[in-house]
Order: C-alpha cells, then structure tokens, then sequence
DNA sequence: TTGTATCTACGATATGCTTCGTATATGTTT
DNA sequence: AAACATATACGAAGCATATCGTAGATACAA
C-alpha cells in the first residue's frame, strides 16, 4: 500500500524482468541466453541493461559470488497494472472497457478463459453489491 | 484487408491522433490547443509532430488553403489494436487473458459494463460453437 | 504601405534508449 | 606459471523522440 517512485521500465528491461519473474534470480549469462531466443542480443548488453536498471532500483543483486545474481525488485502484477495505467490512458483515452473489449473481441478465446472471465465478472459483481459504488474510474 | 506497412505511432504521435479520431479533420493550432488542455506543448512542437507524422503517414493534410487542415490517415481501432498486440506481447509476455483478467480486477466497472461484457462472451461463445477453434492466438 | 499577427519550414539541441567495444579482474586448466 | 575462459565496469556511438528557436511567407488592419 505503499506508492514508491517506481521508474517505468523500457521495452527492454521488461523484456529482462520477464525472464526475472518467470525463472527468478538468475546471472547476466543466464538472462543473455534466453533473450537470446527471443532475438540477437550481445553479453555486454544484457550487461549494461542489468547494471542501469540496478541503479534505477528495478532489480537488485547478490554480488557474494564473482558471478552476480540479479532478482526483480519489482513485483509483476503491480508493474503490470502500472503499465496497463499508462497504456490505457494513452492508447484508449483512459477506457479500460474499449480495452477489454478490444482484446477480447479481436482474438481467439478459448472456453475455459471465457469460463474465467465470467468467474471474474461475478466476483466483481458481488463486490459491487456489497461495496457501494463511489467514484468510477473505469469509463 | 489490405496489409499496409503502419509504423507505430509514439505516444506523443498518439495523443495527437486522439484528438483527430475524436474532433476530425483539425488545424495545427486545434490541435495545440487541445493538447494543451492536458499539458504544456509549444506551438511549433505540435508543427513539427504533424509534419512527421504525415512524412510517416500518420495523418493526411489538406493545404489548400494557407492553413493547413491535418486528419487521421490510420483508423482508430486498428492503430489501438495494433499497439495492444505489441503491449500484450511486452507487458505481459503475449496473454491477452492475463491483460484481461488485471484490466477487470484492478479498477471499478460498472453494472452496464459488465453486462456490456456478458453480452460480449456469449457471442464470442456462439462463435466458437459454430466455427471451431484452429489456432489460438490468447494465452 | 507599413506594421502586426499567424502560418509553415527547417535546423539545432537535449535526452533517453540500446548497443557494443575495450579494459581489467578473476578463476581454471594444463 | 602461462594460457585461457569468463566476469564486471565503463566509455562511447547510433538512433529515435521531443522540443524549441528562428527565418521567411502570407494575410489583414491601420
């Protein structure tokens, strides 16, 4: 509950901070290489992107050992909601609905997310009964 | 249908977009007025923005007259569904269900909303009944 | 016609991101 | 010990974006 002056991550360094949240504190190499299957991406690059997002507090690493081990410092949904703020608001003029709807609507959706959805909606709908509605933010 | 080389716009190129899709057909000076409703923007850097973006073809322009009269030359929901793709894949490592999901829970949807998306299920449901499922795209 | 306002064109700057090369330290193998 | 592999640190280049200043054109008012 506490509002820190996360820096918003680049493309790049969430593309590092994915391979951080799914395999969890791994080395330079580590990361470099799985980039790697993604696209072409040189050590020393992976390198620099590491030590630049140590500094601004986006991860943070363990340099007992000679070879360092770097760990998110950020935790994933709260980034994730972070950058869905920001997308929202430029992108969709700050309608999450046209959003959901759009991403809903414009790809493949299979049975069992729809079912999830739907657990979601409900959720959300007994939430709203008991908790009555203040102030929208969603429009 | 037609697939056409569209760079993606910036987020600077976007806000000025939002205000093309929403007011139409506008003059470099509508358009720095608007954009300094939100913040400050000097009036030769909203020029210079439209000037890109109609090398880039972003915007089309009418210079009939001395002042030149800029619109959109991208449809608004496939530029935002463009750019979902590309913020899906970054943000939350390609699962538009993830995205989806955090859209719903983490802010305040409205009753209609709700049923809005309801409704939105069930006809993709129906979809997915009478056309079966070849490649999925979500998840 | 002389100013004044408004417009476009365009160069220049500042900043941030990405990338890599090189130097240097450290550990390992023969 | 010498050679080799691998690590970190750091400077610097290349590029895109965003921003603005200035010059020059054009219309209109006094």
């Amino acid at each position: 509950m506490s509002k820190s002056p996360i820096p918003k991550p680049t493309e790049s360094e969430l593309e590092i901070l994915q391979v951080l949240w799914q395999h969890g504190p791994s080395t330079v190499r580590f990361v470099n290489d799985e980039l790697n299957n993604r696209r072409e991406v040189g050590y020393t690059t992976s390198l620099k992107l590491l030590q630049l997002m140590l500094d601004k507090g986006l991860v943070l690493r363990d340099d007992d050992s000679k070879t360092h081990v770097y760990r998110a410092a950020v935790r994933e949904e709260e980034t994730q909601g972070l950058l869905l703020d920001r997308f929202v608001d430029s992108t969709f003029g700050g309608s999450a609905m046209k959003l959901v709807m759009q991403a809903l609507g414009n790809r493949r959706t299979s049975r069992e997310e729809l079912a999830q959805i739907r657990r979601l909606l409900n959720d959300i709908e007994i939430q709203n009964d008991t908790t009555p509605p203040s102030t929208n933010d969603a429009q």
